[in-house]
DNA sequence: GTCTATATTTTGATAGAC
DNA sequence: GTCTATCAAAATATAGAC
């Protein structure tokens, strides 16, 4: 709580925060062990449970503050305005941009996906609802001008997560096995994953848009 | 080793692959525990130890198991032969397939991307290079058809591979928090999900090829 | 707010009989 | 192939001084 901020990384709280999650997002929740989250925070063991009454409390703080990060950021492109296939953009924009600021933040998804949730609470899933009610919205919105076709906001929204998030945890696995892999798999460029999930997302929005459904669908059928 | 098989579950072995792949996939590989193992298979513990070296030798050989039966899957679309885009529907069909035939593969790859490969060795990575390779081929193929534009194969493969794997593994998250989030969003179809895989997919692709592209660049640069 | 020392449990793995 | 018994290490968490 105190405001004075220090050279190597501010308060203690804050640099057991942002140790935590390097730690929980290389190893996981169970992988994930206090003493060494301590160790990379500078602090002793029992200051951790100084400011948070568990590992799993301090976890959920993490993904709690992620989760309300990006909500925040959705919420203000919505809050933007304009036309609802730039509103498209600017949402996997921001999406992307989120990720690449708190840079644990995509394995941490990842995993609490495979984990089933266990270790969130309502408050988070909150916040990760705010996400999809915004892509929602901006759907909407599309619809009424014409310009999107009728789409299940969820299938949209985990075609837009799932390759953002997906593309930047992969970084290090890629790395590793750098000797194995193809190189133009091994470091794509950032702006041009984001430029293929804009582009695929609006393909797929107003393709079924009611303008554009005879042509589109045409070439679909096409073999 | 024994050919006999057993009404619940076949050989030992057996049950302890099945019961591990549940609760790597459920837990990871450190929260997985070998006593749970063994019990969930119905085994003692001192058998884990007996097929296999070690926790970790356990783990390798599933995902080694998964990621070569998906190889293999998809190995077998492109050899089938047709058209390029048909093939590119087929090769995300059979991805869907097989996450559905081992429903244990989403989660476990998913953690896997998380953990920057630390439990893989390279035979596993040799199979999962064959899917990306299979996809090469076929994008080739469309290429030279005229039907697809350039893209890069590895960020094609993202935008395919991981809403497939986002929604198979996330069943067990959304079910625990349906009370929370909008009913479509709880249990969209699969059929859904892969349908508009595919579509989004076939649009990027086309809609860069050489025949395609004036009217299709015409309407992304459009406000 | 910060530290040392330690209690308590859990865990991966093995020895060795059958 | 299968089991019992057990070890040695590691892990979460706390007590209590400063």
């Amino acid at each position: 709580m105190v405001s004075r901020s220090r050279p190597a990384g501010g308060t203690s709280r804050e640099r057991l925060l942002a140790a935590a999650a390097a730690e929980f997002a290389a190893r996981g929740f169970d992988g994930a062990k206090v003493d060494r989250i301590a160790a990379r925070a500078r602090i002793n063991k029992a200051m951790l449970y100084y400011h948070f009454q568990s590992k799993a409390a301090l976890y959920r703080e993490i993904l709690r503050q992620m989760f309300g990060t990006i909500a925040a950021a959705v919420t203000a492109v919505h809050a933007g305005g304009g036309t609802a296939d730039d509103q498209i953009r600017r949402f996997i924009d921001a999406i992307a941009r989120a990720a690449e600021a708190s840079p644990h933040f995509p394995a941490m998804w990842l995993r609490e996906i495979a984990e089933g949730g266990r270790h969130l609470d309502d408050s988070i899933v909150v916040e990760m609802r705010r996400v999809l009610e915004t892509l929602g919205a901006i759907l909407h919105d599309g619809q009424r001008a014409g310009i999107f076709g009728a789409v299940n906001p969820f299938v949209t929204q985990i075609g837009i997560v799932a390759p953002l998030m997906f593309f930047s945890a992969s970084g290090p696995i890629r790395e590793r096995f750098r000797h194995l892999i193809p190189a133009q798999a091994v470091a794509p460029k950032r702006e041009h994953v984001v430029a293929h999930v804009q582009a695929t997302t609006l393909a797929a929005l107003t393709s079924r848009a009611p303008e554009a459904g005879g042509r589109q669908a045409a070439r679909r059928q096409r073999s």
